[in-house]
DNA sequence: CTTATACGTTAAGGAATTGTTAATCCTATC
DNA sequence: GATAGGATTAACAATTCCTTAACGTATAAG
């Protein structure tokens, strides 16, 4: 058994205390949390590989914490199950959307959970990357600093943005479309040099060598 | 546009047809298959990241195919998602243990099935970039990159684009039509030579020995 | 051998995309 | 409402990449 580390998150004791029972039998480290604003909390220091959300909770609830779970880099990788009681389209893809893995309407029996965490973590474990070594920036979201060498900077809303975003999957292109809708969102109209003036001062910043222009494609981030 | 290959398994014709309509709306390529044997078949030609299979179906169930994929090694990593009618534990249960990734609860709406499939495959890329020893030349297309013994190397779009294409099946003859409609769009026009250059370009980086000219008809890509 | 047809090669021009700079427009904060 | 830092734009420069034209080569048919 190789004992993953679950975050499971639910306002209901009665629930938590069910399948945390259940995942337990299996052989999981399972940790939990009442709320999304408590799961972020254990979430940066016990660095689960599965984080299972439930979206009705008060605080803060599953969608928001989803969210803020990708966003930070310091969960890169994580698996993400959204659980909810509403079996809705709508609420479906709006958890897809905030970058869910999976989805498991409730109510949900002990044995299909397990079933489910299974084949999550089964293809996921193969994706879990290799801890980050020496790398030679580090992006800090809490404090909305980066990291550069043991220097830190301190840098402006979009450009931080721009950065993190390109930073949660280094290596990976993001189209220019892909950039305006996640750091501008899809209402906003602005002109076609814009990513390229915060491009440039990002390399004036933190260097050239780390942002790759391909060109009719977009932008990647390379450590 | 990623262009993932989907084989789309079910015996009732009308469901097939729904669904593929919906899933090439997104950019995918979809075939589709009435029942295991005739998948099995497909698949093993085709190479598709996911299969969509429907558990109840005549002359070999979704069950038995899940199971005859898993074993093959001509089929490993691919993602199997189940589709069936039955929302019953047990039968989740055995979806699982014959080794799907996902379970899908018929009826289920174009709109949830395009999320669920995307949120596969999302996790599926990632997984696909790890190298295959065997195969000297592999493509990476979420970092836009092309791997040769080792080395990365960055292909300008087109040229990209049209290794893409050929490398998306290996041994098969695209016709200069092909060709041109799949990496240029059917409505731009250009010179007989254009494609020419491009295959001069892919032989002149990642050897010439990678790509077949068959005189009158096309080319292909061999490894 | 000649001709026709399809593909290969090369280099140059132009098209398209991105880089750079400085000025201007915002917006939060005092 | 003044100010400062940030965000955006416009104009232009630079670069890369795509396409083309012209010519070369190969193959098969008459």
């Amino acid at each position: 058994m190789s004992g993953e580390k679950i975050l499971l998150v639910d306002d209901e004791q009665d629930i938590v205390e069910l399948l945390e029972y259940n995942l337990r039998k299996e052989g999981y480290q399972v940790r939990t949390a009442l709320n999304g604003q408590e799961a972020l909390k254990i979430a940066s220091s016990y660095k689960p590989d599965l984080v299972i959300l439930d979206v009705m909770m008060p605080v803060m609830d599953g969608m928001q914490t989803c969210e803020a779970l990708r966003k930070s880099p310091n969960h890169n990788g994580v698996i993400i199950a959204m659980l909810t009681a509403r079996a809705e389209d709508y609420s479906q893809i709006a958890g897809f959307d905030a970058g869910a893995d999976d989805y498991i309407t409730k109510p949900v029996k002990p044995k299909v959970l397990v079933s489910r965490v299974k084949a999550l973590l089964r293809r996921g474990t193969s994706v879990i990357g290799i801890p980050d070594e020496n790398l030679s920036i580090v992006i800090n979201r809490d404090k909305y600093l980066v990291i550069k060498e043991g220097n830190e900077f301190n840098l402006p809303k979009k450009e931080f943005e721009l950065l993190n975003l390109l930073y949660s999957q280094p290596g990976s292109v993001f189209t220019r479309q892909n950039i305006l809708s996640s750091v501008w969102g899809d209402e906003v109209v602005v002109g076609d040099r814009t990513i390229d003036v915060h491009i440039r001062k990002l390399r004036e910043k933190l260097g050239s060598e780390h942002f790759v222009t391909i060109k009719g494609v977009g932008y990647k981030f390379q450590h």
